[in-house]
DNA sequence: CAAGGTACTTGACACCGTGTCAATTGACAT
DNA sequence: ATGTCAATTGACACGGTGTCAAGTACCTTG
């Protein structure tokens, strides 16, 4: 806190008269980047694809790269999940949301008959959430170096196999 | 500490005539849980195995029956990475050592010819080892709620799907 | 101009967790 | 009986979060 009003050219204590805790003002946070990112925007574009396949491309698309404008606060918010029942919510919230939005995509593999036969769409959307998180984005990216474009292309390709039914 | 002393029948001051810090106490508490369960020998055991895939099984099998041998600990020291250099560098460690049974299994089945043949030795090391991250099994059996012998059997069909290249 | 409100300041303090230190005790071995 | 070792109690420093009281600077409105 110290340091964020240091930043903000406050007094600590002025940052406790916007935001009566540390973690309401992550979560603030989380916010205002969303809004300024126009998150909202680029993860209903996903929706508009036409096939399962293209949509479920869409969408890791969308979210994965809206995974580094949001990892300095996310992982921050993390970062007190453990110990603080508002963020942990806060966060557990924001994958859910996340969730609906592989249960959509899988939905469209299913609708299409394209989903792989081996796996039922509740299990292919586990799969795929546990891909999408931001844990994995951050192994993969920043402990075994990816570049945030072939982050997006492998786990495209990745899910793909794992969730597409070979085309006959 | 005011627990584990607790838990321990001892003074919290105590302790600390035993392990200097926490973060010493829980790398000490890693090594414990190690040696009793004898973790060495059951990862070695995977390295008998004959061909890459058995090996992959075999090792994602020893592997994912240890996470939740150790998780708590694990948890714990995971939850203090970002705040403390040792505990960062002891778990960084594991998680190294962790990597390189990934790549010996990748090695096998790349020595095959069974590697997926749109995945670099490399990428591909990558890929299960962040597949198989502690992180992962938390999401997927605490959050999805897999049972342990589920986690085990799709992991290796997962694994085995985007790495081994489909059979003529 | 005066009064009031608003945003902010400084400074003090409580609480918690980690880590340190000094003085003391009790058991055991030589 | 003496020394050593493991443990005890009690106090304290430090850092971080959160609270509170008193004061200040500025702006609006009557």
């Amino acid at each position: 806190m110290t340091d964020i009003a240091k930043r903000a050219r406050l007094s600590r204590q002025a940052v406790y008269l916007h935001f009566a805790t540390r973690a309401e003002l992550l979560i603030a946070a989380t916010y205002y980047l969303d809004e300024l990112n126009g998150v909202e925007d680029r993860l209903k574009a996903s929706r508009a694809a036409r096939s399962g396949d293209e949509r479920l491309g869409a969408f890791i698309e969308a979210w994965g790269n809206y995974i580094p404008e949001m990892y300095g606060v996310g992982k921050a918010l993390l970062a007190m999940k453990d110990s603080d029942r508002e963020a942990a919510e806060a966060w557990d919230k924001r994958m859910q949301d996340m969730r609906e939005g592989c249960a959509a995509a899988i939905d469209a593999l299913h609708r299409d008959n394209t989903l792989s036969p081996d796996l039922s769409p509740d299990v292919a959307t586990d799969v795929l959430w546990t891909l999408l998180s931001v844990r994995n984005w951050e192994l993969l990216t920043l402990e075994c170096g990816w570049p945030q474009a072939a982050y997006i292309e492998r786990l495209s390709t990745l899910a793909r196999r794992i969730l597409v039914a070979p085309s006959t």
